[in-house]
DNA sequence: TATGCTGTCTGAAACGATTTAAAGAAGGCG
DNA sequence: CGCCTTCTTTAAATCGTTTCAGACAGCATA
């Protein structure tokens, strides 16, 4: 490939000219600027990444690290913050961790010796990215946390609100008389989890609702985890009329057990889940989700960290997204209850999405 | 951090011992090699991976462009990717394309700039892959070709075998005793939807079939040209007994269509999809589909790449992975038909998952 | 005691850019 | 015309490695 010192050859001036007239760096003469930008056209040069990030001290490049891409939640982080990345002249370096720690500690180790701009981490469990990403600070690289905060995370941010989303949901289902509610959580040392259970006991709290012991259930966000949390819950007595399932893996986990256990959605129980993922209208029936974009999170977060490259003094920022309530066939008002129970008909005016204020 | 030069005055050694003791490029004496050890581990150093780069004109990158990992298919195969890169100690930098050949040009010439080892190139629509990359093989970097391949292209390449999954899948219908078989093919200018058409037309072909004029259907590879297309197939007379869709999308598009209509699959139209998704198994009726494994995909084009840039004189190598027959709820034997009609038992004696020869 | 041979280790030159200090040119002014 | 100022341009240092030619030590051989 052509290299800087061709071109100044070509174009006879000296190499730092050259690197004037690419960077705008310093004032050149009209002939000469137009005689290097000759002389790069002519030969399609492109200056090496790996030097000027030698010689800068950082690259273009956004390092990010996420749980795991087959997760179908991931892609529309991913694809947002590359589409950012991308139309800042920034690329991506995608890792996956599985939520080992260990893992994410080798990614960590491994990518700052490629002097990434940025880097963005959805933390994997009992992540202290605090401390694991000192050296990256120092190194003067952005670092942005996206959907789970750590402990004592106090640098840029983005996630949803999350007990926003799940005290919507819950609302919704109290609002259509539903008394015996249960909650199938994501793993509680996540902060997301976490808050979505508070939503969940905020809306039940404010209802006047007791929530029988074992309504709350603690389940891996995957599918399995929610068909056996499922079973667990419909052998409970009294069984409850609806499940908040705070994701929609879970949730089709226990659409599932439902099934297999000759239940019928939503006429026997209802089901919300939460994310709002495409798989959620292609489920018979259909199932409501509490929706968050995963692609506004990451194109967010990709933001976050070029203006925090462009300015390391401007104040931290810790956004928080929106959740949209999705309503689809998997909710109804619970059966056999009393007059207070919303008709079908009030029920499809209280339907329309709702969005979180 | 620490570099190059301080563990070597720590060592008390000179800079090219240090390199020789990190590379192995050298015999070292065994004191001399513990003390630069020692200072390593001491400091906790890391060589740069730039500089590196730089000065052995490669690095541990590998360049990974694909159409948009927002399409179900695609994480599986980034994913097997990255788990090979990554044992290796290898980073894939991500880039999506969104079948833009101008876009995939610009990621081209952009990520040689990173002197990547290797190129992993699931190419976009029109991609003249083999002049677009030439820079990258005189670079010395591996370029593998996945899941489609130009016209013309002659390097390393994975793909499955697009035409004997589709034959399997439509065979499997004629022995149903299906005999109005339709197919919906994804865009044509692919060799893989060529392909799956190719074998869709030779089993046709081996049960002495006819296809009405209007029953190959070509439409993208997503749900809405799927849900069209299906529309359109379902107002032809004679109405087909059974589609055969390019893709899982397709198929739920198809699916949808299926139900607007108020025809039910698989009693009044039988569906098999392509790739064996996991929607596939939330439906209802849970879709049939030709299985193939994106993340086998992913992690035999990285590990040709690796191999290659170990040895860049071996043989070109074009993997052709093979498909699985996965039948499901989506499909039955036809209605009104006569005695050749295979009998439910015998159906389900022949279900079983068959494998691709 | 020279000489040659191994086997280790070192020093310096790359790699391809950016950046800074200083040189050089151009123009203004007395 | 000479001096000063303001713009342009250049040369050289630098980033952190790898690598290659050569230095050096130790030992065996003649």
């Amino acid at each position: 490939m052509a290299n800087m010192k061709k071109i100044a050859e070509l174009a006879g001036v000296s190499l730092g000219t050259v690197s004037h007239v690419l960077n705008g760096t310093a004032r050149v003469r009209e002939p000469l600027r137009k005689r290097v930008m000759d002389a790069v056209h002519a030969t399609g040069y492109q200056p090496s990444q790996l030097a000027r990030g030698l010689r800068r001290d950082k690259t273009n490049l956004l390092a990010m690290i996420i749980p795991d891409i087959l997760n179908p939640f991931f892609p529309g982080v991913v694809r947002g913050a590359e589409d950012v990345a991308f139309s800042n002249g920034y690329r991506l370096v995608l890792c996956n961790t599985d939520n080992d720690h260990g893992k994410e500690i080798m990614h960590l180790n491994a990518l700052r010796t490629y002097l990434p701009s940025g880097l963005i981490v959805i933390p994997s469990d009992f992540s202290d990215l605090t401390a694991q990403t000192e050296s990256y600070r120092r190194a003067g690289a952005a670092v942005v946390c996206v959907d789970r905060i750590p402990r004592h995370w106090t640098g840029d941010s983005v996630t949803i609100n999350n007990a926003e989303g799940a005290h919507q949901a819950t609302h919704y289902l109290t609002g259509l008389g539903h008394r015996q509610i249960a909650c199938i959580t994501g793993p509680l040392h996540l902060t997301s989890s976490q808050d979505r259970l508070k939503g969940f006991r905020r809306a039940l709290r404010t209802a006047k609702i007791e929530t029988p012991h074992g309504y709350e259930q603690e389940s891996t966000f995957d599918r399995a985890g929610g068909y056996a949390k499922t079973k667990v819950l419909l052998r409970m007595v009294p069984r409850p009329t609806a499940i908040l399932a705070c994701n929609d893996l879970i949730a089709l986990g226990a659409l599932l057990a439902i099934r297999e256990e000759k239940l019928h959605c939503p006429d026997d129980i209802s089901l919300i889940g939460f994310d709002g993922l495409d798989l959620t209208e292609t489920t018979t029936p259909q199932l409501s989700s509490v929706y968050q974009s995963g692609y506004q999170l990451g194109a967010a977060a990709a933001q976050l960290a070029l203006d925090r490259v462009a300015d390391s003094a401007s104040p931290v920022r810790q956004l928080v997204l929106k959740t949209e309530l999705r309503i689809r066939e998997s909710v109804a008002p619970p059966k056999n209850v009393g007059s207070t129970v919303p008709l079908k008909k009030s029920r499809v005016a209280a339907a329309p999405v709702l969005t979180a204020q």
